[in-house]
DNA sequence: CATAGATCCTGTATGC
DNA sequence: TGCATACAGGATCTAT
């Protein structure tokens, strides 16, 4: 499931096609939508908006990308979802089973597609707004925190802001408006490396572990993403088609019952909010009373 | 306002 | 073999 570091190598494998077709001088000269679902919060369509406009380069915030269109203050803005892919194929290749949305250029020989297996995903228009630190970002993403890969991540008000939650320290990790671009895989993995368990208040964790969990979410982030992210099947893929091999590094999520690499107890698998967590109940003691 | 829970969606895996 | 059910989970909406 796309997080950061899935997230990351698609918009760096965008942004490199981008500079080397120059992109910014390609007018998109189609656009297909064949899901109505795959477009999000369509004031203007899609294709009205698009046909003709031209990309400037490709951004992101944590699990959100956008491609800032040239001279229009506004942006086409991705969310993958739990299975969106965005992929640049050859124009003459044949539909992926599950392509949504078709984006032609002028005068290039690849185009780039928005295929979709459960439609959680989507692309959409919109406004750029200022960031407060001299850049811009889609209105849409304007409630999205900075992530832990941003080099202007404020460290200190993102420990704040944790430690003022009256939550469990997992939800407070994959609320990505208090630091964003974590899902479900990393938090386990982070959790893990930092011997907390998930179900623990957050305002109980003293600020030298918060800074600590945060510091083990930006290393397993970045190794992840050294090995081309994480992908268990072929729904994710980088926009070439390929996979990611960090699952083969994954020292918690989805391991249950294997041996904790640490200790050698058993990995456990527990319900917390509708999903799966992985956790090794020996390094990571759970609080007194859940 | 803050937090908790339901919901969307489809392919795959598992159980009977 | 076939049908039913569980499961995967990010973001958004609704309820408390």
């Amino acid at each position: 499931m796309p997080e950061l570091p899935e997230v990351e190598v698609v918009r760096s494998g965008l942004q490199a096609w981008a500079s080397e077709v120059q992109v910014a001088e390609h007018p998109i000269e189609r656009v297909d939508v064949l899901h109505p679902r795959a477009v999000r919060r369509a004031e203007v369509d899609l294709r009205t908006h698009l046909v003709g406009a031209r990309v400037r380069w490709v951004s992101r915030r944590g699990k959100y990308l956008w491609l800032p269109l040239v001279g229009s203050d506004s942006a086409l803005v991705a969310h993958l979802g739990m299975s969106g892919q965005l992929l640049l194929v050859p124009v003459e290749s044949p539909d992926e089973r599950h392509l949504r949305i078709r984006i032609r250029f002028e005068g290039l020989t690849r185009e780039l597609r928005f295929a979709d297996q459960r439609t959680f995903g989507g692309l959409m228009t919109g406004a750029l707004i200022p960031d407060g630190s001299g850049g811009h970002l889609p209105e849409q993403v304007a409630h999205i925190a900075r992530d832990p890969l941003d080099p202007l991540l404020d460290l200190d008000a993102t420990v704040h802001r944790i430690r003022s939650k009256d939550v469990q320290i997992k939800r407070v990790l994959l609320d990505q408006a208090v630091l964003s671009g974590i899902g479900n895989i990393y938090a386990d993995e982070a959790l893990w490396r930092a011997r907390i368990h998930g179900r623990r208040p957050a305002r109980s964790l003293p600020r030298a572990e918060v800074v600590g969990l945060i510091e083990h979410v930006r290393q397993v982030m970045r190794q992840a993403l050294a090995q081309g992210g994480t992908s268990f099947d072929a729904l994710y893929v980088n926009v070439n088609g390929s996979s990611g091999y960090f699952e083969r590094s994954l020292q918690a999520y989805g391991r249950e019952g294997e041996p904790c690499e640490r200790c050698g107890s058993p990995i456990r698998r527990e319900r917390f909010m509708n999903r799966s967590s992985y956790l090794c109940p020996r390094c990571q003691r759970p609080p007194r009373r859940r």
